[in-house]
DNA sequence: ACAAAAGTGTTTGATATACACCCATGT
DNA sequence: ACATGGGTGTATATCAAACACTTTTGT
């Protein structure tokens, strides 16, 4: 992937600027044409997928580091992010601590070292990425969540844990702000929910039950050009969104 | 708190043994006489409480090593625990980096480095637990979660955290399997809900609510000796109390 | 005219809430 | 006998699920 004199210079370059042993790996969501995306980015010379990750600066808050590897890769800011695990199992990285070994046999390798990743993932409005590769990639591009390669190290399972806390928070908070564009009809609000799950809802009850959270404003026209009747157009209602995602959407105890 | 040269030898100890740059931090819940209760633990020379804490051995996994960690506090094996977040703002432990660096001016001390902390939170049964000071601490000991002293760096923050955190987990998981004894009456069962969320619950709809998660057994013999009309006993069915833990408890979407 | 998408309402069952009476026990 | 805690049932409201017909529009 680099030369010898590359790698001791990144490791150098690493070691001076960002924490030991700890890493950030993010699972960027997007939604396109009712398919759930997943960015993901591939080294030059291998051959399998990676999610794009990152270093912790040293005097980084780890949002901020989470926020700034995104950026780099999709050219967005202030994205929704979430953390949702970090990973610690000491063989989770083994693979790549000891080709990173080999390439440089009998020094202090730092990315050879054992990292701790942390896992957070990110909604995102698809259109507005521009998936970037950084310069130990040779590519970055979405998938399909249905259709995605295998992954490197223990990426496959941060993919599946992020999907499941993602799964799990639509019980008790909104969330489509992030994915959808600034105005979307009903129909494809669920489509989004209905591939996050991965099962089919009733179309009357989903309109009720959404428009009963009160987070939809209702848009006046409707979007015309359709081969069919022309849907409504809804847009979130960011006040009351907001106080959905802070104090959840129904109650449990 | 301890000497120079305690300290170095200490220091030196951890930079052999330990990751750097990483530490855990355990929020230990016991339940005892209608309370919730939290372990913590005081320094010695210093009058503020702290969540027991530790650090990761080098080839630990970090799951092992918060159970580690919780073994030396509590004496208990094989908790409930889990982990639910990091706490990574680099200012998040300065006055006790400060105050380890001024102990050793000028020495890379390995104690006044940053640290990312992983949050765990724990579920213990109260009376099996034995407290037990690490050898920086003077004491150990329960406090009930309504009359918690202040706690030192944000060990606040992740008490509230772990705290907000386990009022969710009781909208989807059963808890108290780890929380009660092994034989319990309903009212008791009852007082842990309305402790932990901190309100009032009717007893009929609880009841019918909790049996119908069908997680519980009636035992034959109703408690004796109290001054009022005797109890049934409860204890839990295992075998469905995994599964509910699995599959979550209730539907959502 | 018709096919395909989108809008809408009702009925039914389940679950949550609110509420009141009886029973057992120790004092 | 009575005070206290514990057991139980019912009526009501709310919410989830199932389900079918009508409207619009482009072809």
């Amino acid at each position: 992937m680099f030369t010898k004199e590359e790698l001791i210079e990144f490791c150098e370059a690493a070691r001076q600027n960002y924490l030991d042993h700890i890493s950030i790996d993010c699972v960027v969501f997007g939604f396109h044409e009712g398919q759930l995306k997943v960015l993901v980015l591939k080294m030059k010379k291998e051959l399998a997928w990676y999610l794009p990750g990152g270093f912790v600066l040293k005097n980084e808050p780890i949002e901020n580091a989470a926020n700034r590897i995104l950026k780099e890769r999709t050219g967005l800011d202030k994205i929704f992010l979430q953390q949702f695990h970090v990973f610690g199992d000491p063989e989770r990285s083994r693979p790549h601590r000891e080709m990173y070994k080999d390439m440089l046999p009998g020094v202090d390798n730092w990315f050879s070292h054992r990292f701790l990743t942390i896992g957070y993932y990110a909604l995102v409005d698809f259109i507005n990425v521009i998936p970037t590769p950084d310069h130990h990639s040779e590519s970055c591009r979405w998938y399909d969540l249905t259709d995605l390669p295998a992954l490197e190290l223990d990426h496959n399972l941060i993919l599946k844990t992020a999907l499941d806390t993602l799964r799990l928070q639509l019980n008790y908070q909104p969330i489509g702000y992030n994915l959808m564009p600034k105005a979307f009809t009903m129909p494809e609000l669920q489509k989004l929910y209905e591939t996050i799950l991965d099962k089919k809802l009733d179309r009357r009850n989903f309109q009720r039950r959404m428009l009963g959270f009160g987070i939809l404003n209702r848009l006046e026209t409707p979007r015309k050009g359709g081969a069919h009747k022309a849907p409504y157009l809804y847009s979130f209602d960011l006040e009351n969104y907001q106080k959905a995602l802070n104090e959840g959407l129904k109650g449990g105890w």
